[in-house]
DNA sequence: TGAAAATGGATGAATGTTCATTCATAATAA
DNA sequence: TTATTATGAATGAACATTCATCCATTTTCA
């Protein structure tokens, strides 16, 4: 693919520089000139595409949020602990691939932003935990969509930010002691 | 108790007024100048007694966690479940009591302070999850420390600082969840 | 015993740095 | 040529930290 042809999407550029450099400094430690240049713009350009440093990060954390719907979309399993054993496995394997996306999105789920990035998300790309989870209604504990979520997803989340090494094996364990919690037996 | 007989300890002080602080408006909505007013100190009298912000953090994490570790001491059980379902319910109740301590506690776990808080919290107060779980060690999943203990007690803490309302059903059917994700069969 | 000296803690304005955002200007695309 | 996008210095605000000064308590000494 030749760059000379192809339209550069600055916003893109912007959004995943922010999501890199907030994995890496925090949000205390990530300032907009920082982020224009790790994006390789200036530091206006952020302002044109985003009416704020605010507004960027749930544009950023939007897209994220998406980028794991589609993901857990692809999964497919007969019985619902197979369905959830795939969607689990997905979601860290494509999280493992690219940490710094779950590095900030464990930031901006336990920071101030979380309640306006949930609502952003709710607005933009359907909440994963309702549409991947339809198909496992049923056969889920009675608890709130959230906490099954962060029961079930949540680990594998959350041990791709934090680096966590695991065996193949010890993955396949974690995965099922998600399932073991939030399935109904 | 009479307040002019009462050594004031404005460490402690500034310690509380950062966690509310950092509970409500994250690392960065935090100033040593909001922490002093709200501590009601000078600005240059959180410096007497810490060296840095960082330093601050680090105090008041350490903290934090101590206190957990002192709630957890108090659980008692027959069998290793009743063990790990004393110890949750013990820390959620306690949370559940000041929620800015979980809603600190959850901020600086996933964010850039996690490693040196980590760390902290081990040359100080000891790791809850190795000397609480001593006693469940043979009783729990092979797993490593880190992620036993977000699988078992970060349900707590989390549904605690995300404020998730629930019934006293649903908190007992949480508690048996992470003892499921946790426990060896 | 009481006064003076020493010690430690507290103060808050000053300091220099960093920051989010704006906007006049330049560059690019249509 | 016109409209749109990008630029980066300027702007005013916010920030972490320092430090000269003050205050309170403890220690020393006559």
């Amino acid at each position: 693919m030749s760059s000379s042809a192809t339209k550069v999407d600055r916003a893109a550029l912007v959004r995943r520089a922010l999501v890199e450099l907030v994995a890496e400094n925090g949000f205390r430690g990530t300032s907009m000139t920082a982020v224009a240049d790790r994006a390789g713009v200036a530091t206006g350009t952020a302002y044109v595409h985003y009416q704020s440093k605010d507004d960027l990060v749930l544009g950023a954390y939007v897209e994220v949020k998406a980028a794991l719907a589609a993901i857990a979309a692809t999964a497919s399993g007969g019985s619902p602990r197979e369905l959830f054993n795939s969607i689990w496995l997905a979601i860290h394997s494509h999280l493992a691939t690219d940490p710094v996306q779950a590095q900030f999105l464990v930031q901006v789920e336990s920071s101030p932003y979380a309640v306006a990035a949930h609502e952003a998300a709710l607005g933009s790309a359907g909440l994963l935990e309702e549409d991947q989870f339809a198909a496992l209604k049923n056969a889920l504990v009675a608890l709130p969509p959230l906490v099954l979520w962060d029961l079930g997803m949540g680990p594998a989340i959350r041990a791709v930010a934090f680096g966590t090494e695991l065996t193949a094996g010890a993955l396949d364990e974690l995965a099922a002691a998600c399932w073991r919690a939030v399935g109904r037996s």
